[in-house]
RNA sequence: UCCUCCAUAGCUCAGUUGGUUAGAGCAUCUGACUGUUAAUCAGAGGGUCCCUGGUUCAAGUCCAGGUGGGGGAGCCA
């Protein structure tokens, strides 16, 4: 019988373990925590002096100090320790000895729940490059840099749903995949079902998309706009938020071929009420992730400053990441027209010079080049340019009263560009018709579009916004495929 | 798609006018030390110099083509 007792006391310790919650480290750092007996499960950043364990559990961007007691643990135990595995340990919450933590947790039991071989771990607790931890993709969670982008990433979608319900929206979920190809907005991708190398042929040769699982042609969204659209013109406020699809062969810092894109639409509103919500939801935003992130915000705000003392002085920002973030909501957005952005670039010392590679002249698009002078230069902080020429522009966008133009609008920041482009939409249904004519879109392909203005038509306006280029914009990173998990492009779908 | 730069140890990078056995820091391993903060100190191991071809007595180095990546542009969000 009395064999029993040494196993009966380990079963009890183990319920004992598998009761106790695991607590997230962000709960556990300030001073009303000593004392706490608790239980913690992460990943090792470090592990110091054989003695102290940085453990990161992702809940922020600070690691918990782990203190074992260096004789009492075992070697072999020891050894596992390394960085990137996972364990789980209970002890003490105490006030910390040494400096650069408030808390730590006195270890009383141990336990390695997954083992990360120190040979080919290849996350090191020191500076990596951002392309190689691109290759990396599926561990570079692990870093501070893309823990505190993701965190960051979350707070910024929370904020988007927040401002929108706060303000009376609702979001409308428009299809991923589409049988819409009018929307315009770029190269699609096809889906199908067909089977590729045995396609079925019409009696022309072509290929037959009525056996199509959709029977006809189908592709990724590029746009949920135009369905956004319906929804407003009866809910009367409404917004999607999901992903969209470009196949254009666009290699920048700036594209992907998979993205989130943000577009509210409103009813009875025109360009000046678009104008006003695009600039306060990106305050509210702002002001939002200024709150709530602080501790992420300020480490991409150093990371930012170390990155940028490799550049030279002209190409650094004049102000910290949290500094212009917080000038953009004090600041009232800068409003412009196409037309007197065209005269501002035409007396500007870049275009006196001839240092402009790409001309100015009214009609022609504001190219990366000038948006930058507007926006940096010569107002330094976001401008919205509005009314374009019409034949820059999409169909849907309201032709103004001189003939030229449309109430088109752009929210240009400084470092990343447009960040947002809108409009105040073509309510009336024989110019709305005139445009699909001019822009060769068959009218039975959007036979249902036009249909909101056949019934009950009404003023409207909407936007969208890119979401990765607000990420970008918020975290101060520099390539687009750094702000989302596992990025889309040409010639990339590892993962 | 275009322009441009780059590719050497697990990572970040040196590598001279082409010349003997290709180096450093960090990481890893071994040992020492032990209240550390990307710990420190000592030692060790670690290389298809991106691939293919060419020039040459000799190529990491020069040339051509390819592949991969960065930055910029176009397109756009």
């Amino acid at each position: 019988m009395l064999q029993f007792v040494p196993f009966l006391c380990i079963l009890i310790t183990r319920t004992i373990s598998r009761i106790m919650q695991r607590e997230r480290i962000v709960n556990l750092r300030d001073e009303a925590q000593v004392g706490r007996k608790v239980l913690v499960q992460g990943w090792v950043r470090t592990f110091r002096n054989d003695q102290f364990i940085a453990l990161n559990d992702g809940s922020c961007l600070s690691s918990l100090q782990l203190v074992i007691d260096r004789e009492a643990t075992d070697d072999a135990v020891k050894k596992r320790i390394t960085t990137g595995a996972a364990i789980a340990a209970k002890g003490v919450i105490e006030a910390s000895q040494g400096r650069g933590q408030v808390t730590e947790l006195k270890v009383t039991d141990l336990e390695i729940l997954g083992d990360a071989d120190p040979e080919l771990f290849p996350i090191q607790m020191k500076r990596h490059t951002m392309e190689f931890l691109r290759e990396k993709a599926h561990l570079r969670f692990r870093t501070s840099t893309f823990g505190a982008v993701f965190r960051v990433r979350h707070a910024l979608n929370f904020a988007v749903h927040k401002f929108f319900t706060d303000e009376g929206f609702f979001q409308i979920h428009t299809p991923i995949i589409t049988g819409s190809d009018a929307e315009g907005a770029g190269e699609m991708f096809q889906v199908t079902t067909l089977d590729l190398n045995n396609v079925p042929k019409a009696e022309d040769g072509s290929i037959d998309f009525a056996e199509d699982f959709f029977g006809k042609t189908a592709n990724l969204t590029v746009s949920g706009q135009l369905e956004a659209e319906l929804g407003a013109m009866a809910l009367g406020q409404v917004y999607t938020f999901g992903p969209t699809f470009r196949a254009e062969n666009s290699n920048t810092s700036r594209h992907l071929a998979e993205f989130w894109m943000i577009e509210p639409e409103v009813a009875f509103a025109d360009l000046a009420s678009n104008m006003k919500l695009a600039e306060d939801c990106l305050k509210s935003i702002l002001r939002y992730v200024l709150a709530s992130c602080d501790e992420d915000l300020e480490f991409l705000e150093n990371r930012e400053i170390q990155a940028e003392k490799q550049l030279p002085q002209d190409q650094r920002h004049d102000a910290p990441l949290r500094a212009r973030l917080q000038a953009v909501v004090d600041t009232p957005f800068q409003h412009v027209t196409y037309t007197e952005a065209i005269d501002l670039l035409q007396c500007s010392k870049p275009y006196k010079k001839k240092k402009f590679k790409y001309p100015v002249e009214w009609g022609v698009d504001l190219q990366s080049e000038h948006e930058r002078w507007l926006v940096e230069k010569h107002f330094n902080g976001p401008v919205i340019i509005t009314d374009y020429p019409a034949s820059i522009k999409a169909f849907y966008m309201r032709q103004n009263d001189d003939g030229k133009t449309v109430a088109a609008m752009d929210v240009l920041v400084p470092g990343i560009g447009e960040i947002i482009g809108g409009s105040q939409r073509e309510e009336r249904l024989d110019r709305l018709q005139a445009k699909c004519a001019e822009f060769n879109i068959p009218e039975d392909h959007v036979w249902w579009y036009l249909d909101t203005r056949r019934f009950g038509s009404a003023v409207h306006s909407g936007f969208g916004m890119g979401f990765e280029r607000l990420v970008m914009y918020v975290t101060g990173m520099t390539n687009i495929r750094d702000v989302i998990p596992f990025p889309r492009t040409p010639q990339n779908a590892e993962f």
